[in-house]
DNA sequence: GTATGACCTCAAGTAATCTTGAGGTCAAGA
DNA sequence: TCTTGACCTCAAGATTACTTGAGGTCATAC
C-alpha cells in the first residue's frame, strides 16, 4: 500500500523531499500528487532511479491547492491563480503577491455567497417569512419571477 | 432542445408548477431536477399525463440545493441537511428551523475555513512571511512537521 | 391534419478528481 | 540471499453531478 500515512519524515540530502514526505507533510495522498503534476499545478525533479524529488516551496503550493478543494475551488481555477507563479524556483515576494491577491477575490467572492445565505437563514428564523411572503433565497419565485432566468440574489 | 430557458413562465390552475416552470424560476435545468428527484432531494406529483407537478414549498429546496452547490456542498450533504424537513407538504415553521441549524453549522465552517485562507494570505502579503518562516499555511512543513499527519491549522 | 413544443423514460456519455491494480526497479535490512 | 518498502508507469475503475440521445406521448397552434 502507498499511503501518505505509511511513512515517517526521514532527512534527505540537499534540501529535497521525496513524494512520500510531500504527501506525509501535505496530506495529500501520493497519488493526488502524481494527479496535480500531471495537470501541471506542482513540479518535481527526477534523480539517478527515476524517483520524484521536490523543493520545499511546492509544499505552500500542495497546501494551496489542499484547501481550495475543502471550499470547492476546481483545480482549473487554481492553474489560472498560479499561473504567474514559477515552478522551477521559490517565486519571490511579488510573485507571491500578485497570486494572492487574484486568490483573495476569489475567496471572497465565495465567502460573501455563505455570508448571504447565513443572514437569510438566520433572517428566516426569526423574522417568521417561513410564511412565503418575504424570503427571496427560501422563495426565490414569488419575488424574482418575471425576469424569466431564476433567482438574483445569491 | 429541453432547456430551462426555453420556455415563459404561464399560469397553471391550481397552484401547481410544472418541471418547466420551477425550472425557468429556480434556473435549474429540467435534467437536474429530475436527477434531484431521483436523489429524493424534492418530490412531485404526477398528472393525468404522467407529467411532473411540484408544489410552490419545492422551490425553497430547489433554490437552497443550488446555493449549496455553489459553495460546494455535497448533494448527499443536503439530503442528511434536509433529512427532517417533509417533502409531502409545506414544511412548519420549527421544522424549517431545525433543518437550518444544521445548515448553519454546515455554513460556518465553510465560512470560517476561507476566512483563515484570506486571513493568512493578507498575513504573507503584509508581514513578510514569504521569506518561509513564519506562515503556517504557506509553508506548513517547517512549522507542522513532527506529527506526521500534514498540516493541521486549516 | 400536421407540426411544434413540453413533457416522459431509460441508457449512455461527460467532466472533474482521484484511486486502484498490475507489473516492475532498486536499496537496505535480517 | 531474500524480503520488504518506497518508488515507478500505464490503464482502468470509482464517484459526483449531471447532460445528451433515442424514441415516444399529448395537446395546442397553424
Amino acid at each position: 500500500m502507498e499511503n501518505h500515512r505509511s511513512r515517517e519524515a526521514r532527512a534527505t540530502p540537499d534540501d529535497w523531499l521525496s513524494i512520500g514526505e510531500v504527501s506525509a507533510r501535505t496530506g495529500a495522498a501520493v497519488s493526488a500528487l502524481r494527479f496535480y503534476e500531471e495537470l501541471g499545478l506542482i513540479a518535481s525533479e527526477r534523480d539517478g532511479r527515476n524517483q520524484r524529488h521536490y523543493a520545499r516551496h511546492m509544499l505552500r503550493r500542495v497546501a494551496l491547492i489542499s484547501v481550495a478543494k475543502r471550499i470547492g475551488i476546481p483545480l482549473q481555477d487554481l492553474l489560472e491563480a498560479f499561473a504567474d507563479v514559477p515552478l522551477d524556483r521559490p517565486p519571490s515576494h511579488q510573485e507571491w503577491q500578485r497570486a494572492s491577491r487574484g486568490w483573495k477575490r476569489r475567496l471572497e467572492e465565495r465567502r460573501q455567497t455563505i455570508e448571504r445565505l447565513e443572514a437569510e437563514l438566520t433572517g428566516c428564523i426569526g423574522c417568521g417569512c417561513l410564511s412565503m411572503k418575504a424570503c427571496a433565497l427560501l422563495n426565490p419565485g414569488d419575488t424574482l419571477a418575471g425576469d424569466g432566468v431564476g433567482p438574483r440574489r445569491l
